[in-house]
DNA sequence: TTCAAAATTCGATATATTCGATATATCAAT
DNA sequence: ATTGATATATCGAATATATCGAATTTTGAA
């Protein structure tokens, strides 16, 4: 059971950079000393931990599988090395997965106040789709999920609220108000629906309340980014679906109008997930910290 | 953050065998390596370990605040060394603690049914008293700690039940009857009241009844084990206090009789612990599940 | 086939670990 | 204060291990 971490740290940076070389620039070795690191590793453990798939290094099942512990092993290495740091001193990743539009219009202060507190923490954020979220959480790609509130949830992961919003339908203060009428049923509608991720979460939400009313619009429009939403929206070019924290701006300085919807009323979550069965390392808590404080706030 | 296991286990040997000199007989090092080791480790880990107290070794503060990230280190090196190995090839320890009585009597179907499911897990048992059980837990000292229900529980301590059982007076069958009268008050009883561990539970609660009832017995007599005790009272040198699991078998072949008290109806629950922060290690997990399989066919 | 990229092998050498002997420190008994 | 027993520290030599660099192998792509 003889082991160390330098043999484990060349083990995860090999993962990292995806091949012996890279590693080895990386840590500053020479080529042959990984693979004699690695060699000597698989020894230790008495596994196999790589196997050629042509010339690219594949992890094998074994070597996937003792992941969680390997990780094990660097977390409390990593806790014994921060050992009496102030927060502001103590290094380390937080890995957190978010949805595109939130992490633009409200992660901010969170960022900012995160990188404030413990400024040598590594904040890496993965920009995800909604619906991939969960799933990074459960992977361990993510150390933290921020999402739309869901039904159900695996029971290895712990959820709780972050906030609130609503889904709104917006448009150009230019649009012919006539033809803003969301609430009476079985219209035809002469204008797109703009919209970023077609299979988003507001979207499909939207989608249910207009097929509930049989209003058609005249086609879907795809752009790239919200903020590419927004603008096709300004130019009237067609409305969109988008959440509320999304538009708060430009509603209020009436770049864009809100459209009444039934779906006005319903208020949804914002919610944080994180897995289970996970030691809540200090560097984590700060995080859940401060997206409690965040909640608070507004 | 240059660490190995090697010298995080011969640091856990000292504490465990108390000195350098043991720790390196019990690891097949000398002494002075031992002592290199300890040196490397507190370079590594840039922390003073342990400080002179006189001719004794004693943990700094530091050195017992990162115990718990030692244990999280050595924990993920022996589930990647158990990794492929079926429950009755991992290796591994577990340590309960039990009090006397409770081991004796309703621990050996959980003993053997352990060491039959895995046979190479070292389980170690601290036999204390039941109120430093839970002390045991909390120091990390015993994994999963079994004992007497109490009224409350530290909030770092999760506690399950396991049985129930009940406070028995016994008496030899050769003792006049006319004396086992446990019920009517303000007596006085001319025969000791013979125990164990006279601050034991068992025997505190029955204090409790006598003194609530003013019945006063001639003087107390204090023997070594509870085999002792049952012996003295078959061979009517006076009355002792015992938990219901432990004479079962006297009861049912008449070599002690019951005496009726109020404490008679009184039900009290067998409970085990464990400490909430710890990582529950397949070993544990073995260990808890066989204790809920006991408690079922129970 | 040939080239380029990536991993392995192997001998030389620098570095680290361990041992054994000895030194030092502490406590307790005299 | 002296002495003996016990415990840890130090140091040099022997041994074991890690790293590098050069030569070699493997493989996918041109």
């Amino acid at each position: 059971m003889r082991m160390n971490t330098k043999n484990l740290i060349t083990f995860k940076t090999i993962l990292e950079m995806g091949s012996f070389q890279k590693a080895a620039d990386k840590l500053g070795y020479t080529q042959s000393t990984v693979t004699f690191q690695i060699k000597q590793l698989e020894e230790e453990l008495e596994l196999e931990l790589f196997e050629k798939i042509g010339r690219r290094m594949e992890l094998t099942q074994a070597g996937k599988d003792i992941m969680p512990y390997v990780d094990m092993i660097l977390q409390g290495a990593e806790q014994i090395s921060n050992y009496g740091k102030s927060l502001s001193e103590i290094s380390g990743t937080i890995k957190l997965a978010i949805p595109d539009s939130i992490l633009i219009y409200t992660m901010q202060p969170f960022i900012q106040a995160f990188r404030h507190e413990a400024p040598n923490i590594q904040l890496v954020i993965h920009s995800l789709q909604a619906g991939q979220i969960i799933q990074a959480v459960m992977d361990g790609i993510a150390d933290i999920g921020i999402n739309c509130e869901k039904d159900n949830y695996p029971d290895t992961i712990i959820h709780n609220n972050l906030g609130t919003y609503r889904i709104l339908l917006v448009a150009s203060p230019f649009m012919d108000r006539g033809l803003l009428d969301f609430v009476t049923p079985h219209q035809r509608k002469p204008f797109s629906l703009i919209c970023n991720e077609p299979d988003g979460y507001y979207q499909l939400e939207m989608n249910k309340y207009l097929d509930k009313k049989d209003i058609v619009l005249n086609q879907y429009m795809k752009v790239q980014s919200i903020e590419a939403v927004k603008r096709c929206v300004m130019n009237n070019l067609g409305i969109a679906v988008v959440p509320s924290y999304s538009v708060e701006e430009e509603l209020k300085n009436g770049a864009l109008i809100p459209i009444k919807t039934e779906l006005d009323e319903k208020i949804y979550n914002a919610i944080y997930v994180y897995h289970k069965n996970k030691w809540i390392s200090p560097q984590m808590k700060l995080a859940l910290d401060l997206l409690i404080k965040l909640k608070a706030d507004c």
